[in-house]
DNA sequence: ACGATGATGAAC
DNA sequence: TTCATCATCGTA
């Protein structure tokens, strides 16, 4: 059981999202930890990929995005539902990988609401400090369990960006 | 199929 | 300062 930090999200981010498949994220809340097996997270690659916030440069909102890998990024979506993102690769490069699902909440909205994550945790860094963080627990995930889509919502982004299969999603069986 | 609901960025 | 847009979800 190893928690990641920098070393693992400092490094492309199609590649740590593949990987993120099967870690777990660990929230405390009050006394109590819980932990959750990731099972489904879309990659958000650089100012070029149009379906990224990044895509309309540095702005103070997508500040976060262009900092170092390992913070998370939360940001309020449809005026009700909190997104969870975390930063990966080098300072000043924006990238970062939304989750969209954890083992027993599917949507992206529905896990932080379950697990109480809201704009406090933006800009922090994912480790116990901060109450919100990932765990290696040591499970292996075989590449024929994942599951390549494109990502969900995202058909503003134009006929390139929105098909790109930047979707991992765990297959249960 | 649609409305709830509010931050954001861009236009005026 | 106003406006359209949105990485969603629950109810229908």
């Amino acid at each position: 059981m190893k928690i990641l930090g920098q070393k693992f999200f400092n490094r492309p981010v199609v590649k740590v999202s593949e990987e993120l498949l099967g870690k777990y994220l660990v929230r405390k809340i009050g006394n109590r930890e819980v932990a959750y097996k990731i099972t489904e997270v879309e990659a958000y690659d650089g100012e070029k990929d149009l379906a990224s916030h990044s895509s309309k440069g540095r702005t103070p909102r997508t500040e976060v995005l262009y900092g170092e890998a390992g913070y998370f990024y939360v940001y309020l979506c449809y005026g009700m539902y909190w997104m969870l993102n975390i930063v990966t690769e080098k300072k000043d490069y924006p990238s970062a990988i939304l989750i969209r699902g954890i083992d027993g909440f599917d949507g992206p909205g529905k896990l932080t609401r379950k697990l109480k994550i809201d704009r406090k945790l933006n800009g922090k860094s994912a480790e116990p400090a901060s109450k919100l963080w990932v765990e290696d627990r040591g499970e292996k995930i075989d590449s024929k369990q994942v599951k390549k889509t494109p990502r969900i919502g995202v058909a503003y982004a134009g006929p390139i960006w929105s098909k790109k299969k930047y979707r991992f999603v765990l297959s249960k069986f």
